[in-house]
DNA sequence: TAAAGTATTCGCATAATTACCTAGGTATGA
DNA sequence: TCATACCTAGGTAATTATGCGAATACTTTA
């Protein structure tokens, strides 16, 4: 499922209202969309993981600054890219966001062009990378759906368990096996045994 | 096959004869190995990519900068970590640097500490992964064995064809496509179809 | 050039796996 | 108590995989 410029979404962060105006503005003329928040705090209680989207935000902000707010996201495993702006520039706090994962640090003030730049660099990745992205997401949903049991069965089998020896190491017949991998495959949309392992690499059980 | 600390080489590469002495002192007394050089040139002069190794240098050096260095390392497909140093600290030329792959920027001067610190991480890092960048390399070897044949019949298996299918979709009879499979098994040393699938993910092939 | 080796191709018979139909026992919660 | 979901299992038919044997073509080497 391919996205364009459009679908995306760029999350403003920054506890100046002047500056989240001006971006607003100088993203939403590029065409995508614009969600701005005064506060890490305020953007998470939103957060919504399932979108395609980035993040523009200030390192430096009150009540909770861009280095809590990436380690927040980490948490809520969410791995939305963040390009974070700096006014009081310092290599070593931008390399403590670039070790924990943001994709740019910028300083201020800079250039509007400058940061559609990065920001556009940014978005084009994200679209490249939906498809697996949502691919990911919908494992992860139908992998929720299954029942200790199948999952247990489901671990054994992409582990290079026979139904025989997984039913073994069960204590149970194979028969039953069986029918856990059957459901475990219909839950997970999977047509066949080389399809659910490849699932279970996508999905890092592996 | 695991590695330690000591089966670490750091490629330690500046061009001031100071910096590169005292950085070689300072990392052989925690039980690494140091090949220094003057250079990025004579450094990828002789450069081995299949050793568990990392790169301490200097951003800003004459004839090649750490920033060209950081390109011809990924023209060669080396993924050797690089750790920056620099002592023209400029959050533009780091914010580069990372987002062409380095794992650090360490501002000039510092803490021997510090940067002690740092590279431990590093190595660290080397040595959780290099299991599996060994098994990547020693995959690639394996596939490179395959017959043109064979290696068809590889791919069309792992992307969830049983044999009848790539049988017919290679015009040839499913006995045969079974003995290809079975060579290839072999000549990858797969104990099973699972084991053959999750290979060829490792190897980028799904 | 002849011999050796490798790659590619199959058939047949047997073993293993999977699919499908059916169905009982056990929790858990409305 | 009834409904729902989960775990359990046997038997048979169909599909697939595997082991053994062997022919043809092309490359390399002695």
């Amino acid at each position: 499922m391919k996205i364009n410029k459009e679908d995306i979404t760029v999350f403003v962060i920054d506890d100046e209202y002047v500056i989240r105006d001006s971006l607003t503005l100088l993203i939403e003329g590029t065409g995508l969309t614009v969600k701005s928040f005064d506060s890490a705090i305020s953007f998470l209680d939103q957060l919504n993981t399932s979108i395609p989207a980035c993040i523009v935000g200030d390192i430096r902000m009150p009540y909770m600054d861009g280095l809590e707010l990436q380690e927040q996201l980490v948490i809520k495993k969410c791995d939305m890219p963040i390009i974070f702006m700096s006014g009081h520039a310092d290599i070593s706090i931008s390399a403590t966001a670039f070790r924990a994962g943001a994709v740019d640090f910028i300083e201020k003030p800079f250039e509007p062009k400058f940061l559609l730049q990065r920001l556009n660099e940014c978005v084009e990745k994200i679209i490249l990378d939906w498809p697996e992205t949502q691919e990911k997401n919908r494992l992860n949903e139908c992998y929720s759906h299954l029942t200790p049991r199948e999952k247990e069965v489901f671990l054994l089998t992409v582990n290079n368990h026979s139904n025989k020896q997984a039913a073994k190491k069960l204590g149970i017949s194979n028969r039953t096996v069986d029918v856990h991998r059957a459901h475990t495959m219909e839950k997970m949309q999977a047509d066949s045994l080389n399809t659910l392992i490849i699932m279970a690499v996508k999905m890092g059980l592996l």
